[in-house]
DNA sequence: TATTATTTGATAATAACTATCATTTAAGAG
DNA sequence: CTCTTAAATGATAGTTATTATCAAATAATA
């Protein structure tokens, strides 16, 4: 029994390629004819595998646009922040070291694919359901670094100020798709962070 | 051609006495037997209506359970509030002026509902997309009673916030099944009237 | 009462899932 | 390298939500 942590052997390796190819057909199926009029049964066609295999890969049709790798990302590096620093502050922080290393490409792909989870009204929800998750686990490590309650009032209020503030992100983003996300973001923040001022 | 637009004739009566029945028995074996396990064919026999005449009331099976009144109201509760006044505490008059009249049993039905929403992701998701609507709602009457643009960054980032908080109270409500609602409600939006201090 | 517009029910089809089982294929032991 | 074990895949056959369509029933109105 060989220890590495590292290097993933053949099968992970496999499984991530799968994966990645699985969504990638998919994006560009549901780019050309829209994602209602693409079935599961062309995606899994067009990437190769078996229906059954997708929904191995993807539990539902929407987690192939909502998946994504950023949440652990964003966890991580919030809890990188120092111990003292203000929560919203540090969630600044956080959000500017995962995004602000993004090339231009990438942003671009992931506003296009913010763009699509809004438009289709199943997408949306599923996105707005990972965020409501995103509150917990905020809320959590808030309590932690403070020495809170997790359930305590306060802390759960400011996880979902928080959680709202970045829905509002994202309908701004929708309607300007030019914006700069992530200086949309840190203003936003920012403006939470001085208390809401009209 | 007659105008009488406050009694509805036959035919609205007896759809809304339709819908009703229909919602009620929905949630009857929903409470019985589980969401998931019951299926649209046992709620439209339970309810003597056609499966077709289910879904031409219910878009979906889950707008069965998410569907209430309360919207509108609220919207017309705090529409109604004095125009100087701030709008956090102008959405606490209203949240008030509209929860507050409820009796216990109302209460105690609203309160069964979230924990049945919870429960259920399909649900949840629904529920939370209503949030969302909400935020563009919330901000566009900010903005005509501020003068400001609706699509502000800052108007749509006070009503996100706003909605963020209520969505916090309901995370509090459900884990906490014995609290008083509207003064969880109350107090949250004092807290966030305040600056959100940790 | 006759006509018109709504509402309903029946029927059939689509497509997202779920469960199951046999087959293939990588990992690890010797 | 080969055998055994465990994981990944594909095929198959449901179940159920949802949509479309059309004919029958029923309320509104002239």
């Amino acid at each position: 029994m060989t220890f590495n942590a590292d290097k993933p052997g053949l099968r992970q390796r496999k499984k991530a390629k799968t994966r990645a190819t699985i969504q990638k057909h998919a994006l560009g199926l549901f780019r050309k004819q829209g994602y209602d009029a693409t079935t599961v049964e062309q995606i899994a066609a067009a990437a190769e595998v078996s229906p059954s295999t997708f929904f191995r890969y993807f539990p539902a049709k929407e987690d192939v646009v909502t998946w994504d790798e950023f949440d652990p990302l964003i966890i991580a590096a919030f809890k990188s922040q120092p111990a003292g620093m203000n929560p919203i502050e540090a969630l600044r922080n956080a959000m500017k070291s995962v995004f602000g290393s993004f090339g231009e490409k990438r942003i671009t792909e992931q506003k296009e694919r913010l763009a699509l989870i809004l438009s289709v009204p199943a997408l949306k929800s599923r996105l707005l359901d990972q965020f409501f998750g995103l509150v917990q686990l905020v809320a959590g490590i808030f309590a932690d670094r403070t020495g809170h309650d997790g359930n305590d009032v306060k802390v759960l209020n400011l996880a979902g100020a928080l959680v709202g503030v970045m829905m509002a992100a994202m309908l701004t983003m929708d309607k300007n798709p030019d914006a700069d996300f992530l200086a949309l973001i840190d203003a936003s923040l920012a403006h939470l962070e001085d208390g809401l001022p009209q």
